[in-house]
DNA sequence: ATTTTACTAGACTGTTTAGTTTGATTTTTA
DNA sequence: TAAAAATCAAACTAAACAGTCTAGTAAAAT
């Protein structure tokens, strides 16, 4: 997987990966068809695998933050999102990869779409809808809209290389989005 | 382009290249330095070149709708972006190299950043900011929200193949969109 | 008319690639 | 301990690759 991170599919070698990997060629045919076959596991296995259970593990110990004030629940829910895509944690090298190779593997795509945005969309439903101060007619689309601006920030400023072209300060960032979430939806 | 854009950097080949642009290899050579030389300079073109003119050619005429009712300009906005979104765009395909290639190529990135999302979000803000219905303390950040909330729409949807597995029906989602940004700046 | 420029086809170099084969060595099983 | 399974290093194949070279052609400029 670190080869492929770091080369992309295509520049990826079959030679470099058996020495990554400490294991000879031989035998990495022995285990994949192919350098697809590869590949299509080693996503498979990282989008069903670790990084998804960090994240919700985190992700539920936010369900207690639902007993905090208001605003303060979702800033810490914001934060942990951010961190999580920032600063080239796998999920993010892994997010780079998915897209650049979307075209040619749609199933990995969909399947990343399956395990990983679905379950956090819902697992952020969950947290809109549950919320005893929030009333709002479609949680799963607030969900949305607040996980599409995090992602938008994250591809802006981090994805595409945009922090010192179009700035934006992450605490100012998360304030206003939720204020923009909280005035509109209160009772 | 048109090679790059269906394999990717590394697996496209300069000599499909030639034949796709029906020149001969050593005339390719004469006009770029190297593969790199050629992809930076077609990325380049393209990133200044068409798509954002004809982008921006429409997006100057959405300024007459800031005369129509709010909702209805916010609408038309709306709808215009996904038009240019959507469907497989070279706008869309060119997103999707970009981003795949955007850790290998981090100027490209930068470029696009500073010649088509910039000046968007810049537009945006100058709609956001000059509508006289609305009181916004910062449309900057507003046209962030509103873009940030359309592209993770169309990078779910459309480019990694979330369309059956998420679905959301494109008015509902502008609709509800639009909803969003007005009750919670509206005077 | 002649020089220059731009191009062509196609062969060539040296490297790299995915994937296979060989034959020896280790590990597991029984 | 003996048979079976898994691994190893290393060489190999056949194809593709980036980039160069040659030698010759067509068009434009002078």
């Amino acid at each position: 997987m670190q080869v492929f991170i770091t080369h992309g599919y295509a520049a990826a070698s079959m030679d470099q990966i058996a020495v990554t990997a400490g294991v000879s060629k031989p035998t990495l045919y022995n285990y994949f068809k192919n350098k697809e076959g590869l590949f299509t596991a080693l996503i498979e296995q990282m989008v069903l695998g670790d990084s998804i259970h960090n994240l919700f593990g985190d992700l539920e110990a936010v369900r207690g933050f639902i007993e905090l004030p208001l605003r303060d629940s979702l800033k810490q829910l914001a934060h942990l999102l951010l961190e999580h895509f920032s600063n080239d944690k796998p999920l993010l090298t892994l997010f780079r990869l998915l897209i650049g190779e979307s075209g040619r593997f749609p199933n990995l795509a969909q399947t990343f779409i399956r395990n990983i945005e679905q379950p956090l969309l819902e697992e952020l439903t969950h947290l809109f809808a549950n919320h005893p101060d929030l009333k709002i007619t479609d949680p799963a689309l607030t969900a949305r809209f607040f996980h599409g601006c995090i992602v938008h920030y994250v591809i802006v400023q981090e994805i595409l290389h945009g922090r010192d072209i179009i700035p934006l300060e992450r605490n100012y960032f998360i304030n206003n989005l939720i204020d923009l979430l909280l005035y509109s939806h209160q009772e």
